[in-house]
RNA sequence: GGGCGAUUAGCUCAGUGGGAGAGCGCUUCCUUCACACGGAAGAGGUCGUAGGUUCAAUCCCUACAUCGCCUACCA
């Protein structure tokens, strides 16, 4: 077998996926054997593409799928896309407008014909590049939020939430972003500390002298105003309650009122109440039954309410204007600068608009107590556990939840209305239901309409299918019964109209993320994925969506479902930069994954975020540390290079791990292995990804190799096939669990090792996970003599600075036959490896004069220098040798001197304490009978 | 305003109620037949500050400082 001097993982990667892949590797095992252990992948967005938060989330999902693959679980990592409503229908609409086309002029059937045109073209780049990265997905069970079956889910919880009442329109504030056009949840709203104005204006009395004065940052609202109010305690304002005000620019009348939520400390202590563009204000308005008057139109500007002066301007230009002409009527008390938090879109980071309209509601208290409770009950346990407090946090502060959108790419609201039929108050609903146009109908008489009620551009002529294709806008109050349906609606049940309009809105994009655990698995249909996978084991996941999406799939899991959809839920880190900031595309600080795969290998990659992610902490990611991993890869890959030069010497039956251990060697890294394969199992049950890792790493480099291999080569380079044949032998069965370790962390080169070099037959994908090995403490503790031993020489040679080509003799005094045994056992070894000529050992060793020298728990060595060093140099190393020790002397000694001590602290300690101290002071009087011997020679 | 987390070697970070750890970087030596993407040996830290609990604190408690993050209706 020929293996190349370094590994280049860019030959190997692609070819093992794809065979993967054909091989049907990653499906759940067909026989129906081992528990199930299911993943479902948070699904990234359709527009996406990866970036590190996917690189390491997805990396954290294959290592324990790959993990608990081998480990015989039936496995099934589900993975998909989510159909991101609004920022694929951004995407879309920008396509078109650089050929001028608007989306209500090509229609809703049409436009959404496009978004599914760009979808199949550019959608789900994600999904190559997760395999690029490796990802152990089933793909054969892609799901993608708009599928057929997914849609039927969404439907069918919409229904079921609307029969039981948890399903509501309802008119009221909510954030509107007026580029987008639509309503935005609470979640979706980010705010950011701005540089703002606080305007103070006037409001002159109307029932006489005087006038009271306010304070707002945005004087444009004023129009809207249909209040004032102060705090009822507030002896400033005592006698303005009740009164009315003129408001000026709009010459309304406007009464003072009385309200608690005041703050007399702020501003002017008068605040304007504006009920239609003010989450605060329309609280205080509903206390008071104040009015509502809505003065923009939905996509920003200022509407007829507003004023015929002002109707028509965009809102930032109707505040310069209304200011300017506040100041003309030298109503314009005074501006000063005002720092405040300014909600912004997250998906076009356009300001948002607090805005009155009537919207899609869950009822949602009734279901977050149960999703509380699901935690608290530890039914799921979220990881690390410090999550907990926030979830339930936020939970229990939890308001309704917004689910209706003002777009048209998502899954529609299965909602009909019926403009035949006639309210519970008798009222024709077709003259309830309002249309605006995107642009004005010609009718036959030439005349072109805007819009208006439904009845009314009925009686102009218009069809119902024109008045339907027409509308960018319908108002639909909420007197008009919805009629909700699990199939689609032609005519009304009630009246048998066949003219009936469906409601225009489509679902919030996390409303169907939110069904995705079960959804994806066939329910509502009861489907063997549903039976076998449901609930699923674990979701991988970032803080950042906790809220938008962990918490609400356990609440509709558990609604749905009656179960908790995932078990437990670990909550990894943000991928920052190496300074620690946020990575941006604006920062231009992103680091991509698929350059990083380029440039180390996929492998070296995902172990690097394997070994970053500990748990609580964000990650500060640095390619040096990435660069160090693949270097890691490419020492493994050597020391495989060097072993299979010694394939001919195996035994025929490779030897099981007890025939192996007849050497000590041999049992003492099989001991070593054990506990390494011990740490990975334990820290990748809890998730401890960076010490299964980082355990790994420090056996196949430090024990493996720096000691094992380095141990076992004079056997390897002698004539004694027998003795070969033990080393060989274990070589390859350490190497062949090691690489089956890291599988999990490293799929493409410890799947070409498995297969290429150690010339296995199946794929590594399915093979055992090493668990339970022997462990052998006498060994263990055997070998650590030795290995002292020869470190002891080792420093010696490196602080002497003796030039390795030398070769030494070391006069060797051991202090009991154990050590001796072990010693002469290890005898080839320890020459070879501290290249010494005259190894000399016993009891009675005579000794050199003029010697450095070391001392371990079980002997005392010199090591003759005279010729080959000044004796200086030693005198000062001993010398600072003894200085260690003796601090070290000083420090249990002080201890043991407490009486305190010696009463209170547990046995074991204070016996392991007095053990150390007598062994330091017997080693501090060896040192300083040499360093004596050296000055008496000096 | 409320909550949470961090503070440990030059850098990035693990970690534990009983003599401080890793990786990288640094210093010295070594191109010895797996690997210079390497080997060997070193240097380097009153574990943020001040109190408290304890026989014993880097770890537990309290306060403070600095830096992050989340959250909130500062009009």
């Amino acid at each position: 077998m020929e293996i190349g001097k370094s590994y280049s993982p860019e030959e190997i990667e692609d070819k093992w996926y794809e065979f993967w892949e054909r091989e049907g590797m990653f499906q759940p095992r067909q026989d129906m054997q081992g528990e199930p252990f299911s993943i479902v992948i948070p699904p990234p967005n359709v527009t996406g593409s990866l970036h590190m938060g996917h690189a390491l989330n997805a990396t954290v999902q294959d290592v324990l799928s790959r993990w608990k693959r081998m480990l015989g679980y039936r496995v099934l990592w589900l993975p998909g896309t989510d159909h991101a409503g609004i920022a694929t229908q951004n995407v879309v609409e920008r396509e078109l407008a650089k050929e001028s086309i608007d989306r209500h002029r090509l229609g809703r059937e049409e436009f959404i014909n496009r978004v599914w045109q760009w979808k199949a073209e550019y959608g789900g780049k994600i999904i190559h590049q997760l395999k690029k990265l490796g990802a152990s997905c089933d793909w054969s069970r892609e799901r993608f939020t708009l599928d057929e079956g997914l849609s039927q889910a969404v439907r069918d919880v919409f229904v079921r939430l609307f029969e039981e009442g948890l399903m509501y329109r309802d008119s009221r504030l909510i954030n509107w972003c007026p580029r987008c056009h639509t309503a935005l949840s609470d979640l979706e709203v980010e705010y950011e500390e701005t540089d703002g104005r606080l305007y103070y204006i006037i409001y002159p009395l109307a029932d006489g002298p005087g006038a009271l004065t306010v304070a707002t940052t945005r004087p444009e609202t004023m129009l809207g105003d249909t209040a004032v109010a102060v705090h009822p305690e507030d002896a400033r304002y005592k006698n303005y309650i009740g009164r009315m005000i003129r408001l000026p620019l709009a010459g309304r009348l406007i009464p003072v009122v009385a309200d608690e939520s005041v703050d007399m400390q702020f501003g002017t202590g008068a605040v304007k109440i504006t009920p239609s563009h003010d989450f605060n204000d329309e609280a205080t308005a509903r206390r008071h039954n104040l009015p509502f008057l809505n003065v923009m139109t939905e996509d920003g500007h200022m509407n007829s309410e507003a004023g015929a002066v002002y109707a028509g301007l965009d809102r930032t230009a109707c505040r310069r204007k209304v200011v300017e002409d506040l100041k003309l009527l030298e109503l314009l008390d005074s501006e000063k600068k005002h720092k405040h938090s300014v909600g912004h879109c997250y998906r076009c980071k356009t300001v948002i608009e607090p805005f009155d309209t009537i919207q899609w509601y869950v009822k949602i208290e009734s279901i977050a107590k149960e999703a509380i409770a699901a935690v608290q009950e530890k039914r799921i346990h979220l990881i690390p556990e410090g999550w907990e407090n926030n979830y339930f946090g936020w939970m229990r502060d939890i308001r309704d939840w917004c689910v209706s959108r003002q777009i048209w790419w998502g899954h529609q609201i299965p909602v009909w209305y019926c403009p035949d039929c006639a309210t519970s108050e008798g009222h024709l609903q077709g003259e309830l239901i309002e249309h605006i146009f995107f642009e004005p109908f010609g009718l036959r008489d030439g005349l072109e309409i805007a819009g208006g009620t439904y009845a009314e551009l009925r009686r102009k002529g218009m069809s119902h299918a024109d008045i339907a294709a027409s509308s960018k806008i319908i108002r639909i109050p909420r007197q008009v019964k919805p009629l909700c349906s699990r199939t689609d609606l032609t005519a009304c049940p009630s009246c048998g109209s066949g003219q009936i309009l469906r409601d225009p809105d489509v679902l919030d994009t996390w409303f169907s993320s939110a069904l995705w655990p079960f959804s994806t698995l066939g329910w509502p249909d009861e489907t063997p994925d549903v039976k076998a996978f449901y609930p699923t084991s674990v979701l991988v996941t970032g803080f950042d969506i906790l809220f938008f999406w962990v918490a609400r799939m356990i609440m509709m899991g558990l609604k749905c479902t009656g179960e908790v959809p995932f078990r437990d839920v670990y909550i990894h880190a943000l991928v920052r930069d190496a300074k620690g900031q946020k990575m941006s595309k604006s920062k231009g600080n992103v680091v991509d994954p698929l350059t990083m795969i380029d440039r180390f290998g996929a492998d070296a990659f995902r172990f690097s975020l394997a070994a970053f992610a500990a748990q609580g902490r964000d990650i500060r990611f640095s390619e040096e540390r990435v660069e160090g991993y693949r270097h890691f890869i490419n020492k493994l890959w050597n020391a495989t290079r060097f072993m299979v030069g010694y394939t001919e010497f195996r035994s025929v039956v490779a030897p099981s791990a007890a025939e192996l251990a007849a050497d000590t060697r041999n049992s003492w890294i099989l001991s070593r292995l054990s506990h390494c394969a011990d740490d990975v199992n334990r820290n990748l049950g809890a998730y401890r990804f960076n010490e299964a890792a980082n355990s790994i790493y420090h056996f196949i480099w430090h024990e493996f190799c720096d000691w094992y291999l380095e141990l076992v080569k004079p056997d390897l380079y002698g004539d004694d096939a027998a003795k070969k044949r033990v080393v060989a032998d274990c070589l390859f069965f350490v190497l062949e669990r090691v690489v089956l370790m890291l599988h999990p962390f490293m799929p493409f080169v410890t799947e070409e090792l498995w297969q290429r070099v150690l010339e296995k037959k199946k794929s590594i994908t399915h093979a055992a996970f090493p668990c339970d090995l022997p462990c052998y403490p006498e060994a263990e503790r055997r070998m650590t003599l030795v290995l002292d031993i020869i470190s002891g020489i080792r420093s010696i040679r490196g602080e002497l600075n003796i030039n390795p080509s030398l070769e030494i003799t070391v006069q060797m005094k051991t202090l009991n036959d154990d050590a001796l045994e072990a010693v002469e056992e290890n005898r080839a070894s320890v020459i070879k490896l501290t290249r010494c000529r005259d190894l000399q050992t016993g009891r009675n060793v005579s000794r050199t004069k003029g010697s450095a020298m070391f001392v371990t728990d079980s002997v005392v060595g010199y090591i003759p220098i005279e010729g080959l060093l000044d004796l200086d140099a030693e005198i000062a190393r001993l010398g600072k040798e003894k200085a260690k020790v003796e601090e070290a002397i000083a420090f249990f000694n002080k201890k043991l001197m407490n009486e305190d001590f010696l009463k209170s602290a547990p046995k074991n300690i204070v016996e392991k304490d007095r053990a150390k101290f007598e062994e330091l002071a017997r080693k501090n009087d060896k040192i300083a009978d040499n360093l004596n011997l050296l000055k008496t020679i000096q």
